[in-house]
DNA sequence: ACAATATTCAACCTTTTGGTTGAATATAAA
DNA sequence: TTTATATTCAACCAAAAGGTTGAATATTGT
């Protein structure tokens, strides 16, 4: 293995860097589905449906039901949370983009009293 | 290649499944770096930072202006924005959940008249 | 002009990803 | 019990990811 532990956020992030699975996602957000259910909108083998929902599994994002024959699956939001809670560190960045703005809109405020020149 | 055209989301989830990227993309919210001071917490040669940095550019996640001989790294939100409403379809997924277990919890009520036995 | 600093480029290597096909397993239906 | 349905497994393959090293490029300081 090349890494000795792959941390949930990376899994997370790397099943929702493919459109298959990002699809897949937003059809379990409206129903409970079975593989071939999912496998319908692509045009592509069952079992490479059957890894990328692997995938899916093993990143936590949804979870399986076996009924009879068929394998049912069910999106599980927890992670879908914890990827959202980490990208919102971009708010903490816009807070100090703005203190930035903020700055700049005073220093241009003396240039304009004055007419000052930096470098 | 392997795709005509990679997907922006593709490219920007991809960016943010490596824990070092993550981490890159957290320093340059405290504030813009050179390549060097982002290589500074990670043991892996400069070629390889020079990498990682390549593949968050790609996804516009950040943005480089050269000084001299060095380059400047600044954070750009508009990309995690995009991820984050993508994501945002899991609060969609909350309503729907939040009807079954209104539902789960009515045919609760009813079992709860009777007996229950769960193991 | 020369050396030091900052960074990328190119070639290479190994592991992972995303797909294929054909066979295997398990359940359901005739 | 035979056949159809639902899905996975195993072996294989090509391309991409993530790293290395050594050389190349560009800028700055002496």
């Amino acid at each position: 293995m090349a890494k000795t532990k792959q941390e949930p956020l990376d899994q997370v992030f790397m099943a929702l860097a493919d459109g298959t699975r990002r699809k897949m996602v937003h059809m379990l957000a409206e129903s409970e589905l079975s593989v071939s259910e999912l496998s319908e909108p692509f045009d592509m083998s069952l079992a490479a449906v059957s890894k990328h929902i692997k995938v899916l599994e093993n990143a936590r994002l949804i979870k399986r039901r076996i009924e009879g024959r068929s394998h049912i699956f069910q999106l599980v939001p927890e992670q879908l949370t914890g990827a959202l809670d980490w990208i919102s560190i971009y708010r903490y960045f816009w807070s100090k983009r703005m203190d930035n703005l903020e700055q700049l809109f005073n220093e241009s405020e003396q240039v304009n009293e004055g007419k000052k020149s930096e470098d």
